[in-house]
DNA sequence: CAGATGATTCGGTGCTCACCGAAATGTTAT
DNA sequence: ATAACATTTCGGTGAGCACCGAATCATCTG
């Protein structure tokens, strides 16, 4: 205690990039948080059999990850359930990897590489929909003045007339503390996509009258026959944002 | 080149979020990226004494860091000025900071006391104006109705006016590609403050007509007497937002 | 109760990397 | 030209840590 600080500590507090960082900067906890952005929760086991390692190795990650509060954990008898720990937290990761050098990555099968291009299509980003999908869905809105941009990005009255008109239950005043409309850079496709309350509540809308349904234990979206239908008619999106095999994916420098 | 993929390369890409970490994983190099966070350029040497490490040290973290895409750097003759790449790492650092846990840094002199508390009272934060001003400022636009919370945050009509009013420059058509009114997490007082582009217009205006003026090679910003009697009219500021010493930084668990 | 299953603890190994000092390079000042 | 200065290159050292396997603990199932 000190003369010139009588009533606070000798001491102040940063916040320690560096030791958050360090959480990220090993490629098996790296690819566990972005497998994690699927928005739900995964046991010990799942994440290491999909990060390729040993058990006793996911262990010790995950124990990081949770200490260092990027991840929430729940047990359930023998198991371990691992997710995200906020939205928060996915938003700041999911515009990390959009600051992200790329990496090449070989394609072993056949298999693999259906699935990149249905990821590339449609996906989930936590609670929203990103991939070409997500893509087309912010511009389409956009276009059709459901959003504006004048003065950062908003919904317009005619957008919110047109969300109430689907169904989707106004997110707002419960959300408060949660911005409405924003949006996410998509490491795909590098554009932006709708995420935010509105986001979220129009995924969940969407899965819940069945024009999406998702993969397990994948971030891969699955367009039906009936979602393909209500995207046309209520947002006139072209088919190159309907149909995986369609969707173009660009060369990169 | 296999049959099942004959006009893509068999690889695919991917961010690689642990690459870019492992940039902010060292504290050195988190050092360096949050003293950038000014918004000014800094020599190697400048960085060298502020970080305490040997001058071919820091060679190699700005290697680093440049050559990952977070630092631009212009070499002047014999010296090399680093500066952060642009508003988008800015952001997602404070982002990535107001996530991080906090460190305990002990203070070794009444300087250095005095020097933080001046932090915590108004500091910036790139290209805006943080620390317990700019929550102050972002708490006042809100309860007088210049910017609303109705649908994420958005600069009202009123706003607009009182901005122009005040004579600083509508950056809106010129800063399309970039959200107008957007918040930032303060990593001193836990709560947010306004930044985007009328965050930034604010601080320009204000360091243009002498409210603050900016300490060298610190971020901190002090408060002038013009500045004090401006921001009282304009905004009812109060003085436990004007005065350093009556800034109060709360303790933490 | 026995056996299977999911997760954890622990010891040991190998690799990566932050750091420094000394010498070298290139630029500005006298 | 010579001296002072800013930065860089390079070799070497030491510490941290991601990884695994084997053994252990806890929980669920037959």
């Amino acid at each position: 205690m000190n003369r010139w600080d009588a009533d606070n500590e000798s001491v102040a507090e940063t916040p320690d990039l560096a030791a958050l960082a360090a959480l990220l900067a090993d490629r098996t906890r790296a690819a566990i948080c972005m497998a994690l952005l699927d928005g739900g929760a995964w046991t010990a086991g799942e994440l290491a059999e999909y990060a390729a390692v040993a058990p006793s190795t996911t262990t010790e990650h995950l124990n990081l990850l949770v200490s260092g509060g990027l991840l929430a954990e729940e047990r359930q008898g023998r198991r371990r359930y691992v997710r995200l720990a906020g939205p928060d937290t996915a938003e700041t990761l999911e515009n990390l990897a959009g600051l992200a050098p790329y990496r090449q990555v070989p394609i072993r099968s056949l298999a693999e590489a259906n699935q990149r291009r249905a990821l590339h299509h449609a996906r989930t980003c936590y609670d929203h929909i990103a991939g070409a999908l997500g893509v087309a869905i912010l511009a389409a809105m956009t276009e059709r003045g459901l959003l504006a941009r004048d003065y950062g990005l908003v919904l317009t009255g005619a957008g919110a007339q047109w969300l109430t008109a689907l169904g989707v239950p106004d997110a707002g005043p419960s959300a408060a503390h949660r911005a409405h409309v924003r949006t996410c850079l998509d490491w795909t496709v590098r554009r932006q996509h709708l995420s935010g309350a509105v986001g979220a509540a129009l995924y969940r809308h969407a899965l819940d009258r069945g024009w999406i349904v998702k993969a397990h234990a994948t971030r891969i979206l699955t367009l039906t026959e009936t979602g393909r239908a209500a995207f046309r008619a209520q947002l006139a999106l072209p088919d190159a944002a309907l149909f995986p095999s369609l969707t173009f994916s660009p060369p990169r420098g």
